[in-house]
DNA sequence: TATCAGATAAAACATCTGTTTTACTTAAAA
DNA sequence: TTTTAAGTAAAACAGATGTTTTATCTGATA
């Protein structure tokens, strides 16, 4: 029924169109969402034929699934601290929520990635638990290891992934709700400055969270 | 040109038409989003005419912006917990992220306003604003008065938001990101009770958090 | 009872949606 | 050069959408 997409068009007229139509779905989908966002639209900001779309993608949600299936270049995971045993608590904390924010501040394309999965999480059209699968949950395990080691535990537990959820949850809340963040209080994302001292709060307080949870536990323990 | 919405209509077969569409609205909105609900599912859901949304609201976002702004009944914002300074930090913190999660639980309406509430944060569609005004800024503030207190200042300043912030979004990330908590680590939020240990657990990363932020104040006042 | 505004119902309207069809152009292979 | 298929373009399609119009009905008031 549907053309078999191309994955390497012989003919080109300079840009090709397929590219061109997942840099204006990238823009388009993580600035308006899905359904707010036409296919005529895609073609126009791609400077695309309408039929384009179907005859790359076989239709409208092909071409959103392609932006979540399709790797971006760069693409460093912020969880990526988390790997060397040897980093100090803090530092690998530092290190994850800079990775996490950094995209606030540069990187055009990777911050519309990263909006449009946030957005996709807040409204899940189905390519979320492929996102949540590929992307969230490799963190959130490296999150976990971070914690079962720190904490000095034989392995995890409901309180630890209470805690690994939480400590995310610092970082996502400020991406998800970006928009209420800068209305409340502006200047807390105002520069890359900003941003930055915002990122070694949140290390802070994700370290006190931390201790906190440590004596919880050796509280309860002694409780028994 | 259309018709002024009669906030007490004479005639009424059992219930009136108005407040089943809001009910309708609540229901289909919270739960498919602005976008995704038809007019005619709104009719459909109220059992009442297609013409009645125009007539009664003028349009579709008029019964959107309605349940926005005309209060249901209840409505008890955790933040009054903090308006009690007697009030221990921890026992307030508790009765602050208790309230937060309730509507994970119980109380079918308010759930659903509360969803829609977080969906437009997410997508907003311009009622935002309204809400973040008379909902949000409020706790916000009376969250910051909190810490202000707590931390024992004379007044806020940046890293008092900063903290104010973060704490919400604990709160926060649970719900607006209740789908993937659930994928991830489904005990945390599957009954009341662990519903009630997660507020628990949160209320005790925050007073971490406030304890942290009192050293780091310290830390950072003998540097000078 | 007659009147009249409030309320309802069904149909019509114009527009926009995602998708497909059809025809045309291009460039490489036979 | 001829052939073939990939790629492009414009138009057409069927359906859904928000909104309005027109007509009808209801029930309290004069």
């Amino acid at each position: 029924m549907s053309p078999v997409p191309p994955h390497h068009p012989v003919r080109s007229d300079g840009i090709e169109a397929r590219q061109r139509l997942m840099g204006a779905g990238l823009k388009l989908f993580s600035e308006h969402g899905f359904e707010k966002t036409s296919v005529r639209a895609l073609a126009r900001e791609a400077q695309v034929n309408l039929a384009a779309v179907s005859y790359y993608f076989g239709d409208k949600t092909g071409l959103y699934r392609a932006l979540f299936i399709e790797p971006f270049e760069c693409q460093q995971t912020p969880a990526n601290a988390f790997a060397d045993p040897a980093l100090p608590l803090d530092t690998a904390m530092r290190r994850f929520f800079v990775d996490f924010l950094q995209p606030l501040n540069l990187g055009d394309e990777i911050r519309m990635l990263m909006k449009l999965h946030f957005r996709e999480m807040a409204e899940p059209t189905g390519a979320w638990e492929c996102a949540l699968e590929s992307d969230i949950r490799p963190q959130h395990e490296a999150m976990m290891r971070l914690l079962v080691r720190t904490l000095g535990l034989r392995r995890s537990d409901v309180d630890v992934q209470r805690l690994a959820i939480a400590i995310a949850g610092l970082a996502v809340h400020v991406f998800a709700f970006h928009d209420g963040v800068k209305t409340l209080a502006p200047q807390l994302l105002a520069t890359p400055r900003a941003i930055d001292t915002m990122a070694d709060r949140l290390a802070g307080y994700a370290v006190s969270m931390i201790e906190g949870e440590r004596r919880r536990r050796v509280a309860a323990q002694q409780d028994r």
